[in-house]
This record gives structure tokens, sequence and C-alpha cells, in this order.
RNA sequence: GCGCCUGUAGCUCAGUAGGAUAGAGCAACUGCCUUCUAAGCAGUGGGUCAGGGGUUCGAAUCCCUUCAGGCGCGCCA
């Protein structure tokens, strides 16, 4: 749909220039007007251009306009047209010939709006119940490679609903991306490297010498959720008293390892139960294991960009816009974790990412400019490294807030709240607003089976449709798609072609999506085309004794059915045959 | 003090790379189930887009500023 009003325009534009004499057409923005009257698909070209041929914006309009018409009629063989130089016709878009567009119009200080002929959504519709998701999907990437980190929580503690809203996010950004065409890794870091896991283990040394009966202090700021203890009751269980008289410098790398191992497959548990993969784990101790981080200082070095000062390291990321050095050796000799993050993010350029996406939580937002600047020393150009914060989520029950205090350890975890509430629900909560917005979660809401869930709307519409397909067939033995499709020249009420355009729009939507990143677009499409569905069924009966006007319609429902599950599956969210 | 984010209907939020008369859901009120799932539909009301300047054909959107809220400003992770 887009693409036939883009190429319209485009040939229009190259020929008008002729006269115009300009060096380089300008990008033809396409909207979908606000208002139905309006047509069914817009541009603002015209405006555009007024700065560029200084001309009122209507005068261009009208230009394009009677070029687009002229060019229309007549008909012509294309042979003919080309030997006097003039283009080929270009609005014979419909597979049969016939013009594509009912109407071509100016309207307010400039818009160009356009309406196709019944003709020409029904043969989209065909397309699209042929094609399938072929047809929904844009080639955006172009087989580019892209990473995506995401979740990267520390294996110090369980998932909470925080990082939850990561996971999904980034989970539908990469479906999402690997359908508009790029090739997508799927990345979660791990910070085993550090303090953190250390204090994890200590805490588990501390229980686990406590429960043997031992009087010992509990770390300071140790972590004091029950996991710590039932990991050490585990220890118990299949070593015994084995490390009870020894000093933590002395078992502590077995207390360490243990139990952040074991909050790690905890980690990936929560998450496949959740529904979401990773196509790598990648550990920061590996990447010291390997040298990464003292190769990628290095060669920081041999650009010049480090500098001792104070018996530190430091590297000058106010060369690349931070604005500050940062330091990356301590005095102390150790590296900080910014260092293994520069090798980390090194190492994905290495591994010949063209683009880098970082998903974090928006209290991070302060760490962009220096892996930015890390990032831009390593080459990599500024529109490739792209951060998406994670604003918080806002757990409530019956509108009263749950406190969540990771220090105490009573906090809700994502498993709870999965467990309670259902991954489904839960992801598309997730999806429902902008990323770095904030979001509110209502426990009890989300339970209830009504009409303040939104998946349910958007899942119900999936189910009645496939409701409709289980008592079709009860009818009668229908005939095959290909016969079907045949009577789609029925479909000519308001309803059905409001609802047709709103499928051929998804594309637009889904390109939308993945140039921005941001899958809360698609959820929002599907509660409309629900919406749209519904008021359609409540309308119009899709079975009736009209044989052809029923195939018909059976053949816009499984268009419908089709899109939904597209999107659907975008976010991540099952689309149930039954409610 | 500096930086980033946010401020849109009573509430929760969209607003598509500056576009047309700013939208949806919830809440409130009124109707619709002996026919394909009422987890649904139809209808009604609701706005100083936080305030003030500016940029231009045109601003919720970009710039400046004030106010309010959140989050960052370690040789912690």
């Amino acid at each position: 749909m887009k693409q036939e009003v883009v190429e319209t325009i485009r040939k229009t534009l190259e020929l008008l220039n002729r006269q115009w004499g300009l060096d380089s057409i300008p990008d033809i923005d396409i909207e979908i007007p606000k208002n139905e009257a309006m047509g069914d698909i817009a541009t603002t070209v015209a405006m555009g251009l007024t700065k560029i041929l200084k001309k009122p914006p209507r005068k261009i309009a009208e230009e394009i306009v009677d070029a687009i018409k002229t060019n229309i009629i007549p008909p012509l063989p294309v042979a003919m047209l080309r030997s006097n130089g003039s283009p080929a016709p270009f609005l014979k878009g419909g597979e049969g010939g016939f013009d594509i567009f009912e109407s071509i119009e100016i309207a307010g200080p400039g818009f160009i709006n356009f309406r196709f002929r019944k003709e020409f959504f029904h043969q989209e519709l065909k397309k699209l119940l042929t094609k399938e998701h072929s047809s929904l999907r844009t080639d955006t990437g172009k087989g580019m490679k892209v990473q995506v980190e995401f979740v990267s929580a520390n294996p110090t503690g369980p998932l909470h609903v925080g990082h939850g809203r990561g996971a999904a996010v980034g989970n539908a950004l990469c479906n999402i991306l690997k359908a508009a065409g790029f090739e997508v890794q799927k990345e979660f870091y791990i910070n085993d490297a550090g303090l953190q896991v250390k204090l994890l283990g200590k805490s588990v040394w501390a229980r686990y010498l406590q429960l043997l009966g031992d009087d010992i202090p509990f770390p300071e700021d140790g972590y004091k959720g029950d996991y710590v203890e039932s990991i050490a009751k585990e220890i118990i269980n299949k070593k015994g008293e084995e490390y009870r008289n020894k000093s933590f410098e002395e078992c502590g790398g077995f207390f360490t390892t243990y139990a952040y191992k074991m909050m790690l497959a905890n980690i990936a548990k929560d998450l496949k139960d959740f529904g979401i993969t990773f196509d790598k784990w990648q550990s920061e101790k590996e990447l010291y294991e390997k040298g990464h981080v003292q190769n990628a200082l290095q060669n920081l070095r041999q650009k010049e960009l480090l500098y001792e000062k104070d018996g530190a390291m430091w590297f000058n990321s106010t060369g690349f816009g931070d604005d500050k050095d940062r330091v990356v050796i301590k005095q102390d000799g150790e590296y900080t974790y910014f260092a293994s993050d520069i090798a980390y993010h090194k190492d994905k350029l290495d591994r010949g990412f063209d683009t880098i996406i970082d998903i974090w939580g928006a209290d991070h937002h302060g760490y962009i400019p220096r892996i930015r600047s890390a990032l831009a020393a390593f080459g990599l150009p500024k529109e490739k490294f792209k951060v998406i914060l994670i604003q918080m989520v806002a757990l409530l029950r019956r509108g009263v807030p749950v406190q969540m205090s990771k220090r105490s350890g009573e906090f809700v975890t994502l498993r709870e709240v999965v467990d309670e509430v259902g991954a489904d629900i839960t992801k598309f909560i997730f999806l429902t607003r902008r990323a770095d917005s904030h979001l509110e979660f209502d426990i009890e809401v989300a339970k209830e089976q009504s009409s303040e869930n939104p998946v349910f709307y958007v899942q119900y519409a999936f189910a009645r449709i496939s409701s409709i397909f289980r008592q079709a067939e009860e009818r009668k033995g229908q005939g095959d798609d290909e016969d079907k499709r045949q009577c789609l020249a029925l479909l000519t009420e308001d309803e059905e072609l409001l609802l047709i355009k709103k499928l051929l729009q998804y594309p637009m939507v889904f390109e939308g999506s993945a140039i921005s990143c941001e899958p809360h677009r698609i959820t929002y499409y599907l509660q409309e085309l629900a919406g749209m569905f519904h008021s359609y069924y409540n309308k119009h009966r899709v079975i009736s004794d009209d044989a052809g006007l029923t195939d018909a319609r059976l053949c816009l429902c499984k268009a419908v059915q089709i899109v939904l599950k597209e999107g659907l599956n975008m976010l991540g969210v099952s689309a149930p045959e039954r409610m």
C-alpha cells in the first residue's frame, strides 16, 4: 500500500524535476491520515518542497497531482511511451491493469491524499492470504548483523519484575528485527567476575556456617534473600560439614562459584518459563581469562588514549564526548568494571556486528557516554550503538504499591508475577508502554479476565475467529481457499474495507517498529485491529446462507487472524484457538 | 550544583522521524445475548498537551527558560 504511493510520487517527481532541476529528489514521507475522510494514505512531500522550490505548498501539490493524472491516462502501450521518451505508465498497479487510485486530492496546507479503489484492496487482501507473513514484513535489515544484549542481571539473586520488562522488550525487539531481515544475536552478559558475586559467595558461606550452628557475623551489605539460605542448605546436603572449619579465603572460591552458577541456572529457568531464550551467554570472567580485557586496553594504549594519573590508569573518554575521563585500572592494580565493559563492547565489534543494541535499566543512563566513547575509540560510528532504557515497573496490588527492596530481600520476583499472572499477560503488559515510560503493573487487575486486560482483548479476537472457522466447518464442507478467494469482490461493507485497510497498514507499523526499536507500536496496532474486528463481528454475520459472501468473509477473517498471529508472535505472546 | 528522562482527559498511557479538527483504554452514564464465544458491541460526556518565550507555511513534537517529579553524577557493580 505504501509502496505504490511512494513509487507513484517518486516517478512523478522525477518527471517534474526535468523542469525543477533539483540535484536530488527528497525523501517521500507517507502517513496514514488521522481522519478517514481524508483518504487512505497521504504524503506531505509538497510541503517539504516549499523551501527548496520557493513556491506555496498547494501550488506544488497541484503540479504533482496534475502530473500524476496526466500520466495515468491514456494507458498507451508501454513501448510507445518509452519511444516517446515518456515514462511508463505507473499507475496500472492492479494485476488486471486497472488504475489503483480512486482519487488523488489536495487538502489543507498541501497534503496530497490518495484513495484506493476497492479492487486494489481486494487484490492486496488476496496477496496477504497467499503470501501470509512474507507480505507483512519489510526487508529493513537487509542481512545486517545486529546484536541485542539484554537482561544481563547480576547472578546474585533472582530476576525481579524490572528485569522481566527488559526481557520482554528485548525479546520482542529481537523477534521484530529478525522478521525485518536483520541477523540478530540475543545475548546475556554475565557479571561473574566482580565483587558482587564474591559477596554472594560470602553471604552463602556465612549462612552455611550459621546453619551448622556457628555464630559468625553476616557480611555487611550481604545478600539477605531466602535464596541465599536455600543455596547454603543445598551445600550442606551435598557436602555436609566439609567447609565448616575453613576460612572464606580458603573455600570462598567454591562458595562463590557454586552460588552464582546456581543463581544463573535459576535466572535461565525463570527466563525460559517466561518464554525467553538467548543465543549466547557471555561470561565476564571469560573475557579476563582469554585476555580480552588486557588486549582491549592495550589497543587503547596504542591509540594513546590511556594515561596514568594518581597511580591509576585512565581512559581519555572526554575525547569522545564523555564529561570526564574514566579509570580503567585502579590504584590497587585491579581493573574497574568499566575496563571489562570496554573489552566486552570491543568484543562485540570484533565479532562483526554492524549495530549494537544494549538494553539497560534506566538508572544506568549515566553510563551511556562512557560506553559510547569506548566504542567510538574503536571506530564504531555513533549511530551504530543504541541504548534502550527500561523504566521502572511500579508494581501494584489493587492500586496499592508493592514495595521492592533488594536489600531486605523482600522484593517481588519475576517468577512470582509470572506464576501468579501468567507469562503471556505479563509480557503483553510490559509491551503496552514505551520502554522509557513508567509502567504501572497491577497484579490483581492483570489476573482478572476482564476488559481491563488488553491482552485478552486481542487474543479473544483471534479465538473468536477460530471459533467461526470451527462453526463453518460443521455447517458444510467449504471449498478450498483458492475458490473462496474468488469471492473477495463481495467485500463491500464499510467495515470490511476499513478492516482490509487496517490489515494493509500492518507493514508500515511493523517497519516503523523495527526502525525505531519500539515494540509497543505493534501492541497498539493489535489492539486497534482487534477492536475493528470485534466491531465488525457484532455488526455483520460471517456465516450466512449466502455461500459466496460467507466465503469472502471467511477469507477476511483468515487475514485478520494471520495479522493478529504475526503481531502476537512478534511480541512473544501466544494466539490461543479457544478461550 | 551538573547531566539525563518525564510532565497530554478524573486515572493509566499512545500520538507513527514537524503535519490536517490531539487519540485509546479504564472509570461514569444509556442501550444490545433463543442465530458464528457478551473476555464482546453501539452511544454520551470529558483537554490551557505543566507555564512562558522562540524557530516556520505549520509545534504535543525542535530550541531557550521557569516550575514539578524521577534517576544518575565513585579508583562500586
